[in-house]
RNA sequence: CGGGGAGUAGCUCAGCUUGGUAGAGCGCCGGCUUUGGGAGCCGGAUGUCGCAGGUUCGAAUCCUGUCUCCCCGACCA
């Protein structure tokens, strides 16, 4: 027993598997009947809330409002930016009736529901909202007065994927989009830029996840825009992900939406946009980041619970006493906060085994799990156990000094699932300056990420993707300031540095 | 959307080739015994066999269509 893992296959069995086991068996969420949806279930739907509750405030601090627009755009609305449209055609789901009209099988008398009405303009159901919100943006910007507009939109899209994976690419996905609108081009790069810096901050002290940052090269960037920044984090399995996007979509949209204004000098002018997001994928990288093969591990910040008190109940005799001492603990426990908030706590005060509840809160990934037996309420200690180490760790600590170290035992468990993801990153990204190496390295099974100095063309880009199953992930804002070095490929001396890798 | 696999109890699956209208283990419920631990024994409940047609006296089983899931590709947050 002692070496069975709770999920199985393991991670290095079969990584796919694994992440499918990790979903059910933290309860996070399931497919549905309906193609590529899923049903997010409390405690999956909680992490989001927590994700959302955070980034919100972020946007906010950043000078950005809340709105929101239409689900179905107009199919005219998606015809006017080229490239956006050639990029989202093939994966619209596209509405083209309003009514349904019941018609029963003379035979087996069942009733059927017909669709009637046929529309004259087809809708498009949202894949993202750069043409509706900029309709919106162009009727409601007039003058340099009325700039910036820094809206967001939290909401759910739908893009019609071909390979459906809960979490990482559903059909429906939740997500937030910001939408903003410069008077110069200065101003929007810094909007662009302040946004993709705010990714990689909430995942850094909110997920614990270290991610690159970088531009996409043309062949990756977000389709119409001028300039696309990602963070990518790299989870367990090497693979690269990426977390979240902004991007300076110049006057693309402007100028095809007609979002203009009458500027300084009483000329006018096109606005310079920009959009970025996160989606429900964050979910996904971070099971991927961190669990392991006893189940989800969650950083404390977007833990649902981040501590609960299982009472140990061996004797009739004592189990009120105990349950007594455990709900007073909890109340003191939420008294205290942790970066601002009331600790969430939970008694599990539920008519079960021990074991039973210990392995459902180690595989659903709570921070910490305190029990609290006779022996405890005796000594006035209680049992801690932490999610980031064995499960059967455990260490006996006088409660108030615990109630004294929990914040800091919070932020022990946050920095060191940080260090884990940072330093398995670290391993796992190597320098390659030789082409012979680099086209080595991608017939190794689960290659890590390689940085080589690259001036290539965007075709010669593609061709070494296509042929190693591979991307360049981004360009490393930190990376292109060092030394000229041949690129990898046509030897030309750059400074430019390309991180490749597998991705999700 | 191409190639492969699969849909039978909450979960994992057997039964299907050779049609005769359902089974196991785990889980669930109850009782007793246990209790620093995913316990034991006894008893119990649960399925229009993905959906729709067809063949047949009779279909989980054969045929056709369709939907969904999984794996590989192309596409992607």
């Amino acid at each position: 027993m002692a070496d069975k893992t709770a999920i199985s296959p393991t991670r290095s069995e079969d990584f796919p598997e694994w992440y499918q086991q990790i979903i059910r068996a933290a309860d996070l969420a399931e497919n549905s009947e309906t193609r590529g949806c899923m049903v997010i279930k409390p405690w999956g739907f909680a992490i989001w809330e927590l994700i959302q509750s955070d980034l919100d405030a972020r946007f906010k601090a950043t000078g950005h409002q809340n709105a929101y627009f239409p689900l179905l755009i107009p199919l005219a609305y998606l015809e006017k930016e080229a490239d956006h449209a050639e990029g989202f055609a093939t994966e619209c789901a596209v509405v083209t009736h309003h009514r349904l009209e019941a018609e029963k099988d003379p035979e087996t008398g069942k009733t059927r529901m017909i669709p009637s009405g046929k529309l004259t303009e087809p809708y498009v159901i949202r894949p993202t909202s750069e043409t509706i919100i900029g309709a919106a943006f162009s009727r409601w910007i007039e003058s340099y007065r009325d700039l910036p507009l820094l809206i967001n939109q939290w909401a759910n899209v739908m893009r019609w994927e071909m390979r459906p994976r809960l979490f990482l690419r559903t059909a429906e996905f939740l997500w937030q989009e910001g939408h903003t609108a410069h008077e110069t081009v200065a101003e929007a790069i810094l909007e662009t830029k302040t946004m993709h810096q705010v990714y990689h901050d909430f995942l850094r002290d909110i997920l614990a996840i270290p991610a690159v940052m970088g531009e996409k090269t043309e062949a990756e960037r977000f389709p119409g825009a001028e300039m696309t920044l990602t963070v990518e984090a790299m989870v367990q399995d090497k693979k690269a992900i990426q977390a979240g996007t902004s991007h300076y979509l110049g006057q693309n949209f402007s100028e095809a939406q007609d979002i203009s204004f009458v500027d300084r000098n009483n000329k006018k002018q096109f606005a310079h946009t920009t959009s970025w997001g996160v989606s429900t994928r964050l979910v996904g990288t971070l099971i991927m980041a961190h669990s392991d093969d006893d189940g989800l591990v969650l950083p404390p910040r977007v833990a649902p619970q981040q501590i609960v008190i299982i009472p140990v109940t061996p004797k009739p005799d004592t189990r009120n006493a105990i349950i007594d001492a455990c709900n007073a603990l909890a109340n003191t426990l939420r008294t205290h906060t942790f970066h601002g908030q009331p600790l969430r706590v939970h008694v599990d005060s539920r008519d079960l085994g021990g074991g039973q509840k210990k392995w459902e809160w180690v595989k659903k990934g709570v921070p910490i799990r305190l029990e609290i037996g006779p022996r405890d309420l005796e000594s006035r200690k209680v049992c801690v156990s932490r999610r980031d180490q064995a499960h059967n760790d455990k260490t006996f600590v006088n409660r108030e000094e615990f109630l004294q170290q929990v914040q800091e035992t919070l932020d022990s468990i946050h920095q060191n699932l940080l260090a884990r993801t940072s330093s398995f990153r670290e391993h796992n990204t190597q320098p390659c300056s030789s082409f012979d190496a680099f086209e080595q390295h991608w017939s190794r099974p689960n290659p890590g990420w390689l940085l080589t100095p690259w001036a290539g063309s965007r075709q010669e880009e593609e061709k070494l993707s296509k042929e190693h199953k591979i991307t360049i992930r981004c360009l490393p804002l930190a990376e292109q300031k060092g030394d000229e070095a041949p690129c990898i490929l046509t030897g030309k001396a750059t400074k430019q540095r390309a991180l490749w890798g597998r991705s999700y």
